[in-house]
RNA sequence: GGGUCGCUAGCUCAGUGGUAGAGCAUUCGGCUUUUAACCGACUGGUCCUGGGUUCGAAUCCCAGGCGACCCA
């Protein structure tokens, strides 16, 4: 290991004896690889264009000759070779530089940064090239790639050196391009219909909006504990109450939570709150944001998931949580007044874990999350949830004991969440109370009373849709990704041993 | 939290108790149309860590670390 690296610090030198410093400042490209492919994409075999372009890139390959070198490089759009002619190097470069066909043959290495000048050409076995007179070292590599054949493929490894993993496999670069245009394409929309983006607080003195174990930190100047948001709910809401209409706010929000598949204690949300709007309105624009998404990233609605055929067509498939427990288990628990009949119920279904449940309405979810949530792969709407599990939801306004909110399910996996919102503030000082006593009893998830948003809904809040959306979620849909770790560019990791050790 | 699997050269991997290996990369030599270039020679090891069993451990046992997957 350190006999490649010491090869290549010598390497190094070598070129700053011969007045190379072999970490250049800049560096003027005519074209990216992918616009020279473009360009000359018609240039037939063995055939040459007078013209002087300008490449940098990575190289990525070598296959050196006596007299004549074929270089890979990669930049940001793909790849492209460099046709090293000895003869062509030295008539272009020899009078200042006599040495330079032998300092690329003997003193660039895989991994290398090299802007070159030449002409184009495509070779006799039809391989686009830029065909170097000139040719300048941009930064020198001291460590070696990871085979060219079979890549980086250690899942550790790739996500503890992503840029390993992103120098070596494209379409890991290809996922993080669409995870851009994803988040570009909401906002783009979101701004087209008259949002505007507003950022709230990370750092807050009382973590609500969710019920989630938050983080903890210290604030030194104020001497007190602070904690990351577990949710923008809270704040993005009194921006409609100071008289925003359409807000939102895309970004990273923290749970202190395990991790998984699907979890990652940092991942990122978008929330979206419209005034004088309501669940269903939330619905429309659901189904609106993620069509576009698919169709601005992917092109088509007919996608693949893991083997899965997803269609995002919308109109898609709306369904109380009731009816979705009662298709699959053939329990209503609408039927029921008594809370142990209910347990009976559920425990007959097959549905474990319910008997110190206090409610009626956390049965019903359990069986859902239990007997149906895996089972929704193609879009689906679980409508009109029980109020116990619902703290920040209006009541329905035709069902007494539910409220006014929808989940998203894609290929089993929740992916929005949305209510009509509790604009009620009396209503919602009783429900934040409640969840306070829970967690003064216990429970972890459960959040203190806001004082401050309970104000500022006493002021008045219109009523108002609200709607989340996991991000990151919606990126492994739209890129076939089989784990969170796979959209996120540096997921959570514990240290390796070594630096453990030294943290203690 | 529980279970299963993995960790050996820079990378990808063999190696089930008896001298630590292969391919690629690196290094050296050759080569003006290659593209997993080719030919020849060489080099490279904390076998994840610690303990135990044994004449002898990458291999068996115990504990721990990191990771992947599944379950709760």
């Amino acid at each position: 290991m350190s006999e490649l690296r010491d090869t290549r610090l010598e390497k190094a030198e070598q070129l700053r004896q011969a007045g190379h410093n072999p970490y250049g400042y800049s560096w003027k490209s005519t074209h990216s690889a992918a616009e020279l492919q473009a360009k000359y994409a018609d240039l037939e075999n063995g055939t040459e264009v007078e013209v002087e372009v300008a490449i940098a890139g990575r190289i990525m390959n070598r296959r050196v000759f006596g007299k004549l070198a074929f270089f890979t490089i990669q930049d940001e759009t793909g790849t492209i070779q460099l046709f090293l002619d000895r003869k062509k190097i030295k008539a272009a470069m020899g009078e200042e530089n006599p040495e330079a066909f032998g300092q690329l043959k003997n003193l660039t290495d895989a991994g290398d940064f090299i802007g070159v000048r030449g002409s184009v050409r495509r070779t006799d076995k039809g391989e686009l090239s830029v065909s170097a007179d000139h040719y300048e070292i941009l930064t020198k590599s001291l460590l070696p790639l990871p085979d060219k054949w079979h890549g980086l493929t250690d899942v550790e490894k790739r996500y503890r050196q992503r840029y390993v993993d992103l120098i070596v496999n494209p379409d890991v670069r290809e996922t993080f391009r669409r995870r851009a245009k994803i988040t570009a394409g909401i906002r783009q929309y979101l701004d087209a219909e008259g949002f505007i983006e507003i950022e709230t607080p990370v750092l807050q003195t009382s973590a609500g909006g969710a019920a989630a174990k938050p983080f903890v930190t210290y604030h030194n100047a104020t001497e007190m504990d602070m904690y990351l948001r577990i949710a923008t709910e809270l704040h993005l809401k009194r921006l409609i109450v100071g008289g925003f209409e359409k807000v939102f706010e895309l970004g990273r929000i923290f749970r202190n939570e395990g991790v998984s598949t699907r979890h990652n204690p940092e991942f990122t949300s978008i929330e979206i709150y419209q005034a004088y709007a309501d669940y269903d309105d939330m619905m429309a624009l659901t189904e609106a944001l993620v069509v576009d998404a698919a169709e601005k990233v992917i092109g088509t609605l007919e996608i693949d998931y893991q083997g899965e055929q997803i269609n995002l067509q919308a109109p898609w498939k709306r369904i109380t949580m009731h009816d979705a427990v009662k298709e699959a288990t053939g329990v209503d628990f609408a039927a029921f007044d008594d809370l142990d009949v209910a347990k009976a119920a559920a425990k007959e279904a097959g549905i474990h874990g319910c008997g110190d449940m206090a409610s009626i309405g956390k049965i019903l979810n359990e069986a859902f999350e239990q007997k149906v949530e895996e089972t929704l792969m193609q879009p689906t709407f679980i409508t009109d949830y029980p109020v116990e599990i619902s703290p920040l939801a209006k009541p329905h306004r035709s069902k007494p004991g539910l409220v006014e909110r929808f989940e998203l399910f894609i290929v089993g996996r929740e992916t929005a969440n949305s209510f009509s919102e509790l604009t009620d503030p009396v209503d919602q000082r009783q429900r934040l109370e409640a969840q306070a006593a829970a967690k003064a009893a216990g429970d972890e998830e459960a959040n203190d009373v806001d004082e401050d948003f309970l104000t500022a809904l006493e002021y008045g809040m219109p009523p108002t849709g609200g709607l989340g959306i996991g991000i990151d979620r919606l990126v492994m849909l739209l890129t076939n990704s089989p784990s969170i770790r796979d959209v996120i560019a540096f997921p959570l990791m514990r240290p390796e041993k070594a630096a453990a050790d030294e943290a203690e």
